[in-house]
DNA sequence: AAATATTTGTCCGTATGTATT
DNA sequence: TAATACATACGGACAAATATT
């Protein structure tokens, strides 16, 4: 923070207003001033000063981060950070939603969206070792966590075994309860495959953040005790809510 | 794709110009298009249509996709995708940069940009198991697999332990190698923890992405074989080049 | 081979939002 | 508050290259 690069010549030919690129770098940094002073920024002046625009451009990027719940701004005594930090999901071969929020002491939640019938395409069908244009159940879940939500997931599984599935999980709110209904024991992930990307305009929806906003995307197959696999999910993180922990590796 | 939500009602009063908008959604659906019609993206009379927006918008975006190199427009052809797929990026226990991309016959390489003796924070010395304010060696490094940029990483040592690394990596550019030659037989991961956030400028300018791109950052504590902490690392991959591989979880 | 349709490239102009002074 | 300069967004018209019939 010491030196400020110039953002661009005479403003804006990016395609971002001035006042939203100072927006976003002030956003960076407030993870470091939180810490600092009382979580007090830098003056409307200073900082008009370090970015190298005028006062007018900071207020509007500080208007910005007020409308987002990131900062508020006193008469007289400065703007502050109002910070929430990130929430630490662990992934292993044994994740589950509501344990790996337990151990903070915070209360998970899986709420069901909504089900389907459909038919998997080739990806699906071939993850889930079944054959071609096979009927799956597709399920859409929303993770809770703190009265925020966290994730959004969407889930495939072989329709003919857990046609009860949808049923148990609105009562449950729990998918290895439901699993376990629909007579699987236990399971573990076999394999997890990390993306970041920005959200569609649904994603954003759903998980209360801006539109495009970012996303850590996971990509995981859980399988039987016999090494069947039983499950493929796409589970969307809103990524300024959490930070992912991969246990021993 | 059926149907598209109308973006914003008179465009860039959001401080995001409505060209950038729909560059940004375009880019999404870029993976769909390269696999169908041999890459070729519906004209712009027919995305200016679907987004509602006029054709010249519609060509601002193209521009800007194009001087991403993620597209090529060829006059009285149409716009084509010029794909490049993401790298799978496998994190484990033994995680190691080259091996990793080895998998894929890729040739990975990783080159030191700079090197500096600076005083721990209380995080890294805590991390490393150093006292307060000890002095650590701080490594920055380029991973670069097939011509591109792939990551850009800070890493943190003891000082004391490992004065004499910068030379070895330099030569070998091989974290690897330069540690054995310092006398670390071997080591493996102890944890890693990921998180999803925009590049800063820097950090753009080094992995050459746009600006507020997109990054996947990886901390992660490498300890020897007596369990003891040698190194700290903080790993930022583009994020529209990589997807990272959690074996067995 | 020739005419026509499709697609991108370039030019004009007008209105509005952004940013500084 | 007002004046100025520039970027955004829209609309239309036509040229140039390619594809189709």
């Amino acid at each position: 923070m010491a030196e400020e690069t110039k953002i661009d010549g005479s403003g804006w030919r990016s395609g971002v207003a001035l006042w939203r690129q100072i927006a976003d770098r002030i956003r960076e940094d407030l993870a470091i001033w939180a810490t600092q002073d009382g979580g007090r920024l830098p003056s409307e002046a200073e900082l008009a000063a370090r970015f190298d625009v005028n006062r007018h451009t900071v207020r509007a990027a500080l208007a910005a981060l007020a409308r987002e719940g990131l900062v508020r701004s006193e008469r007289g005594r400065g703007t502050f950070v109002m910070r929430r930090p990130r929430i630490a999901y662990p992934i292993g071969r044994r994740t589950r939603f509501s344990t790996a929020l337990e151990a903070q002491n915070s209360s998970g939640r899986i709420h069901l969206l909504r089900h389907a019938l459909v038919v998997a395409d080739a990806v699906i069908a071939r993850t889930l070792a079944l054959p071609d244009a096979s009927e799956v159940l597709m399920l859409e879940t929303l993770g809770v966590a703190v009265e925020t939500p966290i994730s959004f997931a969407t889930h495939w599984l072989d329709a003919a075994r857990f046609a009860d599935l949808p049923a148990h999980l609105a009562r449950t709110e729990s998918i290895t309860a439901s699993l376990a209904a629909c007579g699987v024991q236990d399971y573990e992930r076999r394999s997890t495959v990390l993306e970041a990307r920005r959200a569609t305009a649904q994603e954003a929806a759903e998980l209360d953040i801006g539109d495009g906003g970012l996303l850590m995307v996971a990509r995981a197959i859980n399988v039987d005790l016999s090494g069947h696999p039983i499950q493929f999910s796409e589970t969307r993180f809103a990524a300024e809510r959490v930070e992912i922990v991969v246990d021993g590796a």
